[in-house]
DNA sequence: CTGAAAGCGCTAACAG
DNA sequence: CTGTTAGCGCTTTCAG
């Protein structure tokens, strides 16, 4: 990239942009120092809130890259102070309807720390979780974000070596790298299980996404065994999908179970999506919910609201989790003495019209 | 919500690292270089695939970074060779389905380029619009996507300003700054309006977002109008909402207006969401669907495939749309010869169960 | 194929 | 309150 250097003419100076300054380079704290007449360090100060400037110098200062239309480089700036207000936040997807939720609390919080969140999406692959960490990471944040307490080893390394606070977020049934913010998804499939058995159901089936990558549906799947283990019984039926609209294979799972298994009383969905879907299923076919089948789905999506019966479901503390995470960042990142701080939230199982609450 | 904070007892988490090097620094260059033997430059050669390098060399150097689990500060490097590999995508929201389907087009076109997509939300405000746009162009991307024609003037100075390809999606009911994919809302509004009026209904009621940003909802309404102005007939009936379920408000929305309006015949939504709610309600009370009354939504979302009877809709090209400006951006980016570029996609109407195609 | 020198644009750390 | 001096960690450029 060609690059014009202007000699500075210390006689003139003029607020109007000067001419002859090419117009591909972007202009530089030079330029406003140039065009203010105050020096390239106190146009930094002033910028940057930083330090006292008088009044009056402020102001020429503002005006100056007011006029000209200077936006300060955070490269060089990053560079120079060592420092970057970036958070990277690593989620498996964004069309989870979960994960902007969690955005949402990130955000809220960050909003008035002066840090920013910078999204990065895995697509519930471990490798591909290890190329955006790898990426975020050269960016040099100030934290990281980031779902699930499952990386494969060189993305643990990176996050050990990297010297900055990291927040493991959604799940806390395992060992946290350093901080970690989430609910157990164990725990919570053993406490829908309960639930269920203690309001009568005895034929219970399950249906969920096929991923791989999805350890906490897989937590709650087991959560929930367990507990039907302890309570004598054991899942009817299981079916899993991948891919396509949620709703819709909703509709097709139940439909399939409901045929292979007439006499199944209960539906344990591993995302509220999906159970919406059958119960749209249920409704068009005459089955009576919950006179017939008993539902379940899970996260608590503001959704269901709008269904015409109400699934039993969970809150995963969405908005909350990504609150806490980004307390957290911020919190080290102002006294970097803290330590590492790991949060429980406790879902509240939410019965709707199927189960009955002890 | 009871939440329990556990202070972590395990402060000491110790990590394997070469000795005598700060264990806060993070690694550099020249760390890798004196591991290897190397000199920095053939290093950074090595590390950017950049020039030829001797295998051997080339072995050692990898070697090193692996081991001391190198990873390259992009701030640094951004600096020095003026280049950032970063696309700035502005939106309005995350939580709005549209978006994320947006980004996943992106994301698909720029995963080959080298180049990589950081999102902004707006939440439909100017002001938040402008801010974003002024962090992000601190960081002197490559590009941006920037959903809409509409934003203030500062906005607009800054990105002219930027010297890089700017790309406005969504829509193209304007003048574009530079370059732009999408399509007409007010023709999809209109379209849609004839395809009603074609079918026999006469009594049409509008629902819509309130959002004062919301520029394309807007577009769409005003073609509708037209488009029934021309056909002799007016809206019957107009609802707003803003904030909570889209699916309850499509409800709650629906059931005002067909209290106050018996004898509606269609009703057409701002987006497919709430004419989902709005179908779901209808099919509660007994109203038939399409025999008492049509409906139509906007977006063509996957979710309706779920439903119960297939709404009208139209597709807004998503997928398509971040696909298109992702390859103007990274065109632009090979060769920046190349000039602003206006693309205009056309929505399939989608006529569901309601709608009579002629 | 490899290396040395010279910055990129900004800010920390000191003087005044 | 304001200015000067050194870099930050990398890449460009130009010599070997």
């Amino acid at each position: 990239m060609a690059l014009t250097v202007l000699k500075s003419s210390r006689g003139d100076r003029t607020v109007t942009k000067p001419p002859g300054i090419d117009p591909k380079r972007t202009l530089t704290l030079r330029d406003v120092s140039e065009a203010s007449g105050v020096s390239e360090m106190t146009v930094s100060r002033v910028l940057r809130n930083r330090g006292d400037v008088s009044p009056s110098t402020r102001e020429r200062v503002l005006e100056a890259a007011r006029v000209l239309g200077y936006v300060p480089n955070k490269i060089a700036g990053g560079l120079a102070s060592q420092r970057v207000n970036l958070v990277g936040v690593i989620i498996p997807s964004l069309s989870n309807m979960v994960f902007p939720e969690v955005m949402t609390g990130i955000s809220e919080v960050l909003e008035n720390t002066g840090l920013q969140p910078v999204v990065g999406v895995t697509n519930y692959s471990p490798e591909r979780e290890e190329t955006v960490l790898y990426e975020m990471l050269s960016w040099r944040p100030s934290g990281i974000i980031i779902a699930g307490l499952e990386h494969t080893q060189p993305a643990r390394a990176m996050m050990a070596q990297a010297g900055i606070p990291i927040v493991e977020i959604m799940d806390i049934d395992g060992q946290p790298m350093d901080s970690a913010v989430g609910i157990s998804h164990y725990r919570a499939g053993r406490q829908m299980a309960e639930a269920i058995v203690a309001s009568g159901y005895r034929k219970i089936a399950f249906l969920g996404t096929q991923m791989a990558g999805d350890f906490r549906a897989r937590k709650r799947l087991q959560g929930m065994e367990e507990a039907l283990r302890r309570a004598g019984l054991d899942l009817v039926d299981r079916e899993f999908y991948s891919g396509g609209s949620a709703l819709l294979k909703g509709r097709e799972m139940t439909a399939a179970i409901l045929a292979r298994n007439p006499d199944v009383d209960f539906l344990y969905y591993s995302n509220d999506m999906i159970g919406a879907g059958g119960l749209l299923y249920c409704r068009d076919t005459g089955i009576d919910v919950p006179g017939k089948v008993g539902l379940a789905g899970f996260n608590g999506l503001e959704l269901l609201d709008g269904l015409p019966v109400r699934l039993a479901t969970m809150d995963a503390c969405r908005m909350e989790v990504g609150r806490r995470a980004a307390q957290i960042i911020a919190g080290r990142n102002a006294s970097p003495d803290l330590g590492p701080e790991v949060v429980e939230l406790f879902p509240t199982l939410q019965p709707g019209d199927t189960i009955r609450q002890r």
